[in-house]
DNA sequence: AATTTTTATTATGCATGCATAATAAAAATT
DNA sequence: AATTTTTATTATGCATGCATAATAAAAATT
């Protein structure tokens, strides 16, 4: 028997890499979510914020927020959409240009030390069982049909 | 090339986790945090709080306001320990009891559907990528090194 | 024994993820 | 064309994870 269950294992490492985003990114007046949002907006031709949220697996509520910290700090402008009134095109600032690079940098580096000590076949589990639950859950496999019964 | 990172996959993937567990837990006045909190707690000798952080991979700062929420619900009392003027025993109420009930079967019933969908070779492999990943962060090999020469 | 350092805890502020509610515009329906 | 529904966005409140600061007790040092 294994001591440790699928989601205390994930919670415990995601939680673990957020921690070292977020030291990491404090150098740049930044922080892992700001970081990863960068990381999604097309540097060259902006992206829609309506491309984000799904992008990013978010809720566009949340996203809201996180795009407001990053116009007031320069990172992003939010241009009005001309195909529709309702949207907004998200821009990078220079300045947000250039702490998207750190973040990719900070990226590839996570990336590369973890490669370095997994091997590829490993690698393609752990991404298969990423997707594996992800579908499970937003297929609603899980929870939903007992969730009346058990109240 | 795999169009995703292991950080991306990672964070997607808890997020919905999370997403699903606090919504079930809505219905039973709780929380995902509280109920793993719940969860490490023992139901017959009580645990003390030191012990918590290290068991769940949280802070003892991050821990003392989800105690707190949980004693205002009535799931736990906070004991001054014997042993330790400056600790605390954390020992579950009866309600807590039944709400760790709950919680174990969600934990449980998750990890069966899981299992279900996922080979025990491919599940060793996903549990020995975040032991890496853990790892590798808490001996940090990550960043610690590069920090001061690139900003 | 007195002093200093360490440890356990709590309080507080910040960031962020959610849900819910409000608002404005677009799309669909009548 | 007027009305209803849907969609995109923002504001707000709650929960929670962190860091930092404060406090009290224990442990280590002098």
């Amino acid at each position: 028997m294994r001591e440790t269950t699928i989601d205390y294992a994930l919670r415990a490492t995601w939680q673990a890499v957020a921690r070292m985003y977020n030291e990491e990114a404090k150098n740049f007046n930044s922080t892992m979510a700001i970081g990863f949002t960068l990381l999604s907006i097309d540097p060259k031709t902006g992206t829609p914020s309506t491309a984000l949220g799904p992008k990013m697996g978010m809720e566009a509520t949340s996203l809201s927020r996180i795009l407001k910290s990053m116009e007031l700090k320069g990172f992003i402008e939010r241009r009005p959409n001309p195909l529709d009134g309702r949207g907004v095109l998200i821009h990078l600032t220079p300045l947000g240009l250039a702490k998207r690079k750190v973040s990719k940098d900070a990226v590839l580096r996570f990336n590369e030390v973890v490669r370095d000590k997994v091997s590829e076949e490993k690698l393609d589990y752990f991404f298969d069982v990423m997707e594996i639950i992800n579908k499970l859950i937003s297929d609603r496999k899980i929870f939903t049909i007992d969730s009346n019964t058990i109240k």
